[in-house]
DNA sequence: TTAGTATATTCGCACATGCGAATATGAGCA
DNA sequence: TGCTCATATTCGCATGTGCGAATATACTAA
């Protein structure tokens, strides 16, 4: 059982591995139930990848969908994982400094200084 | 601003979506400041491979390692990552059934029955 | 029926990750 | 010096992930 619950916090980490996957939680989190179109606008998300990432989270089962008519509504399925947010930024917060270095060194990409 | 700070919970999580990296930091989260050793023998890891994954605690600035002598003890950056993984227990608790079945579906592995 | 809108799925590709095997580094001791 | 323990790094390979493009599904309206 230990193991299992640890491979069950592991999958959930994992769906929330993506920035866009935070900011989608978050978004939930923060306007309750969203149909994928503000989604889209909101996060300004390609169609068809904004629906693979909800595909990431509801098969983890941190968001569900309700179908009305034509669209369909997304929402968090339990308010304590805006808490783990929460907890996390107040972690960022607390090491602010390091934590930007931290980026900084990790992304390959950035800027680009030619 | 908000972006990094998305990219820095994704990079957090992505170091915790591991089943073996929970485990060791739930371990460092139980015993404090513990030898590589401990982690080998506790739970059962190869040694290179402890090695890779507490490699990416460390460049997660997860863990910090402080040497001595022949050496390196791990420990948690901040406690406020167990916290986190308490909150993920609760969680997991809530939706005891369904967390299960997750694991159940997600698992292409498990008993293979034949 | 046909057309249109909203969302999901599949495909192919580039890149990341996890693993064991082998090798490297580095400290302490003979 | 050379040997050994403790840990880290590198390599090759299999598998996973993220993306846009294309396609599929499902509902609505006409």
């Amino acid at each position: 059982m230990q193991d299992k619950l640890r491979r069950f916090k592991a999958s959930c980490f994992q769906a929330l591995a993506h920035p866009t996957r935070i900011a989608v939680v978050e978004l939930l989190c923060a306007e309750g139930e969203v149909p994928v179109s503000r989604i889209l606008e909101q996060l300004g998300l390609e169609q068809a990848n904004a629906s693979q990432h909800l595909s990431v989270l509801r098969a983890r089962q941190i968001v569900t969908g309700r179908k009305s008519g034509n669209q369909v509504f997304y929402s968090l399925r339990d308010p304590i994982l805006g808490k783990v947010l929460q907890l996390m930024r107040q972690y960022f917060e607390s090491h602010l400094h390091e934590s930007l270095e931290m980026l900084k060194g990790m992304e390959t990409d950035g800027e680009a200084p030619k």
